[in-house]
Parts: C-alpha cells; sequence; structure tokens
DNA sequence: GTTGAAAATAGCACGAA
DNA sequence: TTCGTGCTATTTTCAAC
C-alpha cells in the first residue's frame, strides 16, 4: 500500500515559527542592518543557514520588509497628531483619497465605530497641524488629539514557536 | 582684526537636511537593507561617503534605528484593534504599566483629550482581543475599534533640503 | 568628497545529517 | 529538508589624499 500523501507542507501555514525564527525576528526587529555572519553567531548557526532561513520568512510574508525608525521631531516636526475623521455623507472615498495624498499623514487605519478613520499625522507647528486638520474638516467631521508621547519603537507580540 | 568665530555648526541643528541625505532617508525606509555601495551607486557617490553619512544621520538622531517590518497576521494573529483607555482616578499609572506589560499591545501613545491611552494591540482572535480589554477595563473605561485594514507601512513626511 | 587595499561578508554549489 | 563547508564576488572599513 502506497503512503498517503500529505499536502505540501509549508512551514508557516500553520502561523508556527521555531525559536530559531523567532531569535532571527526579535534580533532583526532590533536592528535590521545585522549581517548574516553576526546573526549567525548571535544563534549559532551558519551565516547561509540563517540567510535562507531569512529569506524564507521573506517569502512567508512574516517579513514585509525592513525599514527605517526616523524620529520626525529631529526632522522639524514638533507635532504629533492622531485624528479621528467622519467624512460627511458620500464622501467616505473623497476623505480617504484626500488622508492618502496628505503628505503631512504617515500612516491611517480604517476602523470599526463611528469615525471610519484614524490618521497620525506630523507638522511643525500647530498651526500647520491645524491647516491640515481644516482641509478634513470641509468633507468630514474630525476629531484630534496631540501625541504627548509614545512606545518609542513598535514592538512584536509574542512569538511562541512549538 | 581676527574673523569672528562663528559657532559649531552642525548639520542638523536647523531641522535642514539636504537632498542627498532625503534621497538616503527614502531609500533606506523602502528597504532598509539596501548595501552602502548600492546606495552610493543610486545618488552617485562613493560607498564611505553615503556610510558616514548615515551614519551622522544616526548621531544627530535622525535615524533612530532600523527596523524590520513584520506581518502580525502571517504570525497568527488575525484581529487588530485600537483601544482608548481612560483610567479611573488615580489608577493612570497603574493603568500605563499595564499597557506597557501586555505583549498583546506592541505600540501606544500618550494623548490629550478624554482619554489619556491610545493602545494599538494584536490578537489571535476576537476572544483574545476581549481578554486583553477586559483586563484594562478594571481599572479603566476603554473604547475598543477594530482596524479593518491600514495604510501599509507608516511614510516619511515631507524631506526638504535646502 | 574620492580612491585603493585589507578584512569581513554574502551568495552560491556541494555534500552530510 | 535543513544545515555546514569552501569558494568567489561583493561589500565594508580604514587609511591617505
Amino acid at each position: 500500500m502506497s503512503k498517503p500523501k500529505t499536502p505540501p507542507r509549508l512551514r508557516f501555514e500553520s502561523h508556527q515559527i521555531d525559536k530559531v525564527d523567532a531569535t532571527i525576528l526579535e534580533a532583526l526587529d532590533a536592528d535590521a542592518r545585522l549581517s548574516m555572519a553576526d546573526l549567525g553567531r548571535l544563534i549559532g548557526m551558519s551565516a547561509p543557514a540563517v540567510s535562507e532561513r531569512v529569506r524564507r520568512l521573506e517569502t512567508a510574508g512574516v517579513i514585509r520588509g525592513f525599514s527605517l525608525d526616523v524620529d520626525t521631531r529631529a526632522l522639524g516636526y514638533e507635532i504629533r497628531a492622531l485624528v479621528r475623521i467622519r467624512p460627511f455623507p458620500d464622501k467616505l472615498h473623497l476623505v480617504e483619497k484626500l488622508i492618502q495624498e496628505t503628505p503631512q499623514v504617515i500612516e491611517y487605519d480604517r476602523i470599526t465605530g463611528d469615525d471610519p478613520f484614524l490618521a497620525r499625522l506630523v507638522a511643525r507647528s500647530v498651526e500647520e497641524m491645524d491647516e491640515v486638520v481644516k482641509t478634513f474638516c470641509e468633507h468630514a467631521v474630525t476629531s484630534t488629539c496631540v501625541i504627548k508621547s509614545s512606545s518609542h519603537t513598535r514592538r512584536l507580540p509574542p512569538l511562541h514557536g512549538p
């Protein structure tokens, strides 16, 4: 009797990563420019082995990319704010386009609840912030709050391997 | 007559970066693992030159670090949510500590307005999300909304050089 | 800023567990 | 499959200019 075929076993189909991958993710999250050699030394593996693991994490979509953590304040953007945006009737798409095209908006979420959007924006001054918010106010009800401080960098949730 | 002494001119004291630095930031923001050699070819400079510019951007605090963009969904966290948190009287510090110690909270902001905190959390299910929120509810009034979708990665604001 | 040389690294083929 | 070794091309780093 032939052995029953198991479906092709994708390593991440069960959303499970092992401890080595978890360590890799944590290390690269702390410093995405670590060399594969250093990473290998860190976890006791050869550079090609970790390199292939990183590549697999990329193709599996776990690692979406490698990015910069920029301090917008050091660039002169003294103000950070969160703006909840509730477009007027039939203005949803227009407002979303406006949000996307506003360069001071560095990130936004489409959310459930009364306000469909939450935008994170930066500005060089309260005046600039107000100008940006005013452009939204032409087509939406907005609610703005200034960020006093933040957790410094977005961190990883628990990574539990088998 | 002796030349009047100009104060030591820090490049970023005026929060101004030149076009080359702006290009470097944009390129590294898109792919933080670009080699200095590639970066140099991109902007028409030698590798040591870009390397030093990147180092200066780091010491100036413009570049805070190099990080990973991880898709939490690929790790099994199906739910992302934003929770506004208003601690009960005298519970502000306790709640902030709780927020910090909750591993599903990947980021939070201290903000102005009625709700002092906004936390971004991930969860493997609605049930897990509810469990996390419940722990906050013991010491605070909360308001939760689920994220339907997001702008994919946080982008840079305008970088205008001289 | 650039160039050039030395050390470190990345990427590949191959063989072993 | 996954990892290790050995090789070569590339990159990083440091020096001198």
